[in-house]
DNA sequence: ATGAAGTTTCAATTTGTTCTGAAATCGATA
DNA sequence: TATCGATTTCAGAACAAATTGAAACTTCAT
């Protein structure tokens, strides 16, 4: 059991309970963190990991995050793996210890970066080869209306054309050795 | 009671009962854009009732949802609701009927701002005024250790001035008229 | 006013997801 | 290879979200 300074708020608008101001700011980014991560379909969980990982910004065993979050072994485990995945947190050794330490990217713009490359493996391609599927089925046999079948495929088209299209772009800026999004931006900025 | 082609695939690999190649077709879509929709947050019956009002590109009453989806009622109800209120649906009423329509919007551009646009006023610009209150909260009082403080701070700030960023990005190629996205995926584009 | 057609609301339920905790597994060490 | 600390797995428990269905409400025509 720890005396730590631990109960971190589980929504944003309790971190209420820690006493010194800095824990009392790191809970409360990990909450707003949390909440942003809900409402983008990451499991509350881990982005809180994440958060914390990222606010502390030096490396955590999994003993610590547990007792930090007050979370079960168990779940640490899988969103270690699952953040790991993404890439957005790396394993490493600490000389002369045992145990695994995590640490999370501290570059925003990288890390935006990593996010969005994930996202588009496991989301955007599938939905771009679904799609292409989806226009084969349209004409497979028997074209029973003509105009109408024109006018669907002219639909899936254009919805498969603008997200190839952002596809391709995302290559360019955030794919390994593209020129980042940091780039991005600023080049979109300064074109006003 | 409906004799119409329903039974719309729940989940993406289903749509092989339908009979139309067409509507096979369209079911096919429904539910890849389901899928999609899934993992980014949206509730799987909100994407498959816009997929449905979008690759039908005809105003479709709650009725026909209803009917063509198998959902409630209530479901279509709420449903319809909140793609009202992000504007990607619009509710138009047809000569004659009592009843009200709804149809999608068709530009994929159109669409895709429409979406980043709602969810930057959901999500983002809660999360910027929520770091400032996390950078306020950390100098309270007591500032216990000043190094750890400062370095904390610096990380809450290449948080935040990253995502204020990309938030008047969006104000630019985003705000109000149609084609700003489009424009801006062009410009980078041709930018290499 | 009254009734018919259409829509919204909401409590109860169903469905789906995440978390836990203990057991199995791993892997470094001696 | 036996041991010990650390990690992963997984079945079930706990929790959260979405859906239903029926009642309440709104709107329009008469």
């Amino acid at each position: 059991m720890s005396l730590s300074p631990a109960n971190p708020p589980r929504s944003a608008d309790e971190a209420i309970l820690a006493k010194d101001p800095l824990d009392r700011s790191k809970d409360a980014f990990i909450a707003h963190w949390a909440d942003m991560g809900s409402s983008w379909g990451v499991p509350r969980s881990v982005a809180e990991v994440h958060a914390l990982l990222f606010i502390e910004g030096r490396p955590l065993c999994a003993e610590d995050i547990m007792e930090r979050l007050q979370v079960s072994r168990g779940s640490v485990s899988t969103t270690l793996r699952t953040l790991a995945d993404w890439g957005i947190v790396t394993r490493s050794r600490q000389r002369g210890e045992r145990k695994e330490f995590f640490e999370a990217e501290q570059d925003v713009w990288n890390l935006l970066s990593l996010i969005v490359r994930a996202r588009k493996r496991r989301e955007l391609e599938p939905l771009l080869a679904a799609l292409e599927d989806t226009k084969a089925v349209a004409d497979e046999d028997a074209p029973a209306d003509p105009v109408a079948l024109k006018a669907h495929l002219a639909r899936l088209d254009s919805m498969h054309d603008a997200l190839r299209r952002l596809d391709r772009l995302s290559d360019r800026f955030i794919g390994r050795g593209g020129k980042g999004l940091d780039v991005a931006v600023r080049l979109l900025s300064s074109l006003l």
